[in-house]
Order: structure tokens, then sequence, then C-alpha cells
RNA sequence: GGGGGAGUGUCCCGAGCGGCAAAGGGGGCGGACUGUAAAUCCGCUGGCUAUGCCUUCGUAGGUUCGAGUCCUACCUCCCCCA
């Protein structure tokens, strides 16, 4: 279990990616003999992907980076059935726009994770819809279709909660797995793919697909999950204060992606150095010992300016943490915060603190909730606590910068440009 | 097909004799303590042009001064019988 001779799976297993692997003797094997070429599926239920699908997109890249050949599969044909594995209701459809606007954008972040080049062991991104939006109902119902049990299928666990009580389960969503099997198996046809990864939801959608594979002849196929992750207390990856954690700039900004990795839990510290970044594992283990008590905070901020420095590059990594050290350490005012523009015209009108919070930078939902922060003191303007909830904002709270700056509690700052 | 039960604050779970903006949790947000951590403690957790107004308890009607609460129909789900 613990040794594995393959780079590969030595590296996932000491960085902590491993959950479960079908057969690991025979995989290892494989990955020593020669150059796997291995997929995830990404499933286009969103613009962007979150902090929760960056550990799929680290182990395609160590894959790439022990010389093997990662392949990014979008579901652009599996998008418009919807995985039902584990979720106690059904999904929303999504429209072919939806799906396809989902998958350009989705696409970005990969080339910051992946070489998409020529070569043996260049990336490839692919899309499902190529092979399943063109299938013959009838001939797959015989082709494929007749290796499936619906005996077993009914008996897998990711479907169990649906079954027993709760929602139904429609025979669309129940497609789901062979597509996905289906998947496995045209990409072992058509590029040698010989391993599918994924989350530990994933298990029983990716066997299925080894099995297919073994009745449709294609050479022995494999799976391999990461665990499901959670914070040390409990909560689930990828969810921030302002909700979820996303990857793609324009949804959430490198300071904010920043921020988020700053704010680790101490005990997640060292579990989430070897997940999410590519420090070497003795420099790793050198800055868990070294941190002693607060100490640990010099480690966190390395964690998130190396996450952030992957992801939106080194330069805007470093303006984020610079950004996080002038606003937290010196408690002054960075021009990197989040900002919003206003009108000097009416700034010199004045621009009341309800409407200021709540609609002009959304730092709050509402003027209710804006009025109830005041009241509990998690309002500031300029570091100075708002008391009075009819205040106006004008020229005059402008700092030398040309800028208002407005805080709920001590983490989210907006500045407030006049232009 | 027959019988029984259930859908509650658009994050979730859940109480609710006809006067309810609706108990209690969880989660979330803010405050205190700290280290921008965890744990703990405290406060808040429908909207608004706000001593008032509007919207909310599966959907649509009805009874009533007044309905989450009663009646009718419909939708959805669960359980038992066939």
């Amino acid at each position: 279990m613990s040794t594995f001779r393959s780079d590969f799976l030595h590296t996932l297993h000491e960085r902590g990616f491993i959950h479960q692997v079908s057969d690991e003797a025979g995989l290892d094997a494989l990955f020593a003999k020669e150059t796997v070429t291995a997929y995830i599926g990404f499933d286009p239920t969103a613009p962007s992907l979150h902090a929760g699908g960056l550990i799929q997109i680290m182990m395609l890249h160590w894959l790439q980076k022990t010389g093997h050949r990662p392949i990014s599969l979008m579901g652009g044909g599996t998008g418009m059935v919807g995985d039902p594995s584990f979720k106690d209701e059904a999904r929303q459809l999504m429209t072919v726009d939806t799906i396809e606007a989902n998958i350009a954008s989705i696409k970005r972040v990969f080339s910051n994770y992946l070489a998409y080049e020529e070569g043996p062991n260049g990336a490839l991104m692919i899309n499902n819809a190529e092979w399943l939006r063109s299938l013959n109902y009838l001939e797959f119902l015989r082709d494929v279709g007749r290796h499936f049990s619906v005996n077993r299928m009914l008996s897998f666990d990711s479907v169990k909660t649906r079954l027993e009580r709760e929602q139904s389960l429609s025979f669309l969503e129940f497609n789901y797995m062979i597509l996905q099997a289906y998947d496995f198996v045209e990409l072992a046809k058509r590029y040698d793919c010989r391993l599918q990864m994924g989350g530990s939801d994933q298990w029983g959608n990716i066997v299925n697909g080894i099995d297919l594979g073994h009745r449709m002849g294609t050479p022995q196929l494999y799976a391999l999950t990461s665990p499901l992750l959670t914070t040390a207390s409990g909560a689930k990856m990828g969810k921030s204060v302002n909700g979820a954690v996303w990857l793609n700039a324009d949804m959430l900004g490198p300071y904010a992606f920043w921020q988020y990795w700053r704010n680790t839990e101490d005990a997640d510290v060292g579990r989430f150095l070897k997940l999410y970044t590519t420090l070497p594992m003795d420099e790793i283990a050198r800055l868990v010992n070294e941190a002693q008590g607060s100490g640990i905070n010099e480690v966190k901020k390395i964690l998130a300016t190396e996450v952030t420095a992957m992801l939106h590059g080194r330069a805007a990594a470093e303006a984020a943490a610079e950004a996080a050290r002038k606003t937290f350490e010196e408690g002054g005012v960075s021009a990197d915060l989040p900002t919003v523009e206003v009108a000097a015209a009416e700034l010199e009108a004045g621009i009341g603190v309800l409407a200021a919070f709540a609609e002009r930078t959304g730092l709050v939902a509402s003027n209710g909730e804006a009025r109830r922060q005041i009241k509990g003191g998690g309002l500031k303007v300029n570091d100075a606590s708002v008391t009075d909830e009819k205040a106006l904002l004008t020229a005059r709270d402008l700092n030398a910068d040309g800028v208002i700056k407005l805080s709920l509690g001590k983490k989210k700052h907006v500045l407030l440009r006049a232009v």
C-alpha cells in the first residue's frame, strides 16, 4: 500500500491524494513501465470550477510532471444529463448554450496547470460531446446498454439515498453512469487512456467504466480516487465567507483567492501545502516544523502565495500578499483591494452609508443588513466604526489617495474611488 | 386501484390551541478573546421611501373581522394494503 515504485503514484501517495485505487500493484507496474494516459472529467455545471475541484487539477498536474499524459475531459455531453451521484435531488437541466458557455469559461484555468502541447505527454483538452451527442439510441442500447445490469446499478451507494427515500431518480439521470462508463471506453480506444481519476464520489462511476472496458475489449483499465476533502473542522472545501471560491479571476479576484488560503485552519496547513502547492516535500516538512504557535501565520502566507501564484501568476499572488500586508499589518489602505467607482458629483452631494455598503459595494446584502451590522459594530468607514445609519459619505471622507475604505468586520474591505 | 402520513422563514433540519414576521437547532454574519487560526462566550440572521407599509408556511380557491393553522380541488413525496 505505501511503497510505490512509479514516480506518479509515489508522489500522489506521499502528498495525500490517494483514497482508493482499483489495482495498486498493476497500476504501479504500468506507470513504471510506460507513458500512461489518464483523464479526469469536469462537468460544466457553472462558469468556473471552484477550490473543491483544484485537487483534481493538481492530480493531472502531477501526472504530467512525472512524465505521463493528462486529459482534461469537458462534460459537454454528460452535462446534458447531470450526475445524480450522492445528490438528493435532480438538478435543473441546462441548455446547450449554457453548457457550451460554461465549458468555454472553465477551460481557461487549465493551461495554468497543464501544458497543452505536442509531444508524448502533451495534455489534451477533449469534450465528450464529440461522441455522446451523435449517438444513435438503438445502436447504443445494443452495443453498450446490454452490458449493464440494472440490478447492479441499483445497488450503488451513489444512488441509494435517492432510491430509498426523498426524491425520485429519473431515467435520464440513471443513464449518467452509463455515459461516463462509455466515455472511459471511448477514451481508451481513441487515446489509449488507461486510468480515470476523480473524487471519491466518482468511484462507482469509474468502476463501471472498467467493467464496460472488460466487456468491450479494451486493455485493463484502472481507477484512482482522491479523498473527499474537508477542513479540519469539517467544512467542505471551496466555500468562503462570500460564497464559492471560484478559480476564474472574473468571478473571484486574486486578492480574495489569496485570502481564502491565508485563512486556512492551523491543523490543515501541512496537508494543504502538500495537496495544493508544488513545494518539495522536505521543504514543506521544514516549514511545518519551524512554525511554532503564531509563527504558523508566516507559513499560511507562503501557502496562500504559492496556491495563488499557480492559478493567477506569481505577480498577482505577490500583489495580493502585499495588499494583505498593508491592510492587516499596517492597518493602512492598499490600492489593490477590490475597488468600486462612484461619480465625483454624486460624492459631492453625499452618499448614504447604507447605500454605500449595500447597493454600491455589495459588502452587505441589503439596507436592513447594513443597519443590523451598524448596531453590532461591524461596519467601518476609513477604519472608524459607523454609528449613525443616516450618515453621509462625502468628498471630505476621501483619503490622501482619493479613496474611501469601507469595511465589514475585520477582513472584508472595499475601496470607493471617485471618478 | 384502496388506506394512512407529509410538504413551514427560497441555506438546511424542524416546532407551530384561528391573532404569526412565525419556537428551537445547524449553518452563516458581526462582536469579545487570539495570531486575519481553532475552541469558547455574546449579538444578529424577510424587504422597504420604516412609530408605518409590503412579501412569506407545496399550488389555486373558499370559510372568517382575522388562516401556516379550518374546508375544497390540484401537485409532489413517503408508508401500508392490492
